[in-house]
DNA sequence: TGAAAACCTACTAAAATGATAGTATAATGC
DNA sequence: GCATTATACTATCATTTTAGTAGGTTTTCA
């Protein structure tokens, strides 16, 4: 799978900041209670979005998480691509890995280029606003003449 | 990665069969070694192609495959659903998992489908003769008002 | 000062992935 | 009709990824 589960969670736990954070912060344990998710678990996904820049931490009592931007300002890329490390239909485009020797000459490799390019511009044009309103735009793709 | 090396090594045989074929049939073993990947993988991947008859085999001297249709009608689509089993982006979606429990109220869910939707109709707007052609064509994702 | 929260790091079970290996079966040409 | 060539089938396996446990440390607030 392209997304898994700790790209689904990261979203998951966004959506929950965003809608209960009030003015005070959220508290892990209460995303994981929500969420049906282990609260170790998730320890581990966010750090990624608190090192990304999407989250404040506050410890100790009333502490917790709160959003650094509003919601309509998060794209589902850029939190899909914090928690995933990269989001790519195939590994021959992970660009953390060493590249495929067969790069030049693959038919294939221009099909997952524009694969790859089309859910990057989905997923960036979707905000986490749109998620909290259940508002998910319905898209077509047009070819281009 | 939502589309595993079966996808892809599936994608690339059927493209060498297209260009290899004449009026004969071309044998695995020259797949393997154009592609440079495993006869005996090759071997377990081919049956899922052929079952969905996209394929048609002759055994014995001068053996080998053969498309049963030309290249323009055969999607990316379908050779790679019939090769991966499914296409989808996230397991929540996978018709043959068990369905997860929270699919009622998931707030991410809608975006999972959406994203699904977009990937299969890109993918089944491709044909075979395209990637022969080296003429992948570019989309743009349209909201729709 | 103690409880509640984030933070950090190591470990582990299970599943998926990407093969390898060996054998059986069928068709063709000489 | 038999050797060769090729597909067909099934079992096994090593590695990597995934998803989750576990346990301890540090910070902050009431």
């Amino acid at each position: 799978m392209m997304i898994s589960a700790r790209g689904r969670y990261a979203l998951r736990m966004m959506v929950d900041v965003a809608r209960y954070q009030g003015d005070g912060h959220v508290a892990l344990k209460d995303i994981a209670a929500r969420q049906q998710i282990s609260q170790k678990y998730l320890e581990q996904i966010i750090p990624a979005l608190n090192s990304a820049g999407f989250l404040t931490a506050v410890r100790g009592q009333q502490g917790g998480y709160r959003l650094t931007r509003s919601p309509g300002e998060y794209s589902l890329g850029e939190i899909l691509r914090a928690a995933e490390g990269e989001l790519s239909s195939v590994t021959c485009l992970d660009s953390h890995r060493e590249p495929c020797a067969r790069q030049a000459d693959c038919d294939a490799l221009p099909v997952w280029r524009e694969l790859n390019r089309i859910i990057a511009d989905y997923l960036d044009s979707v905000t986490l606003q749109n998620v909290l309103d259940q508002q998910i735009p319905e898209t077509t793709i047009m070819t281009q003449e």
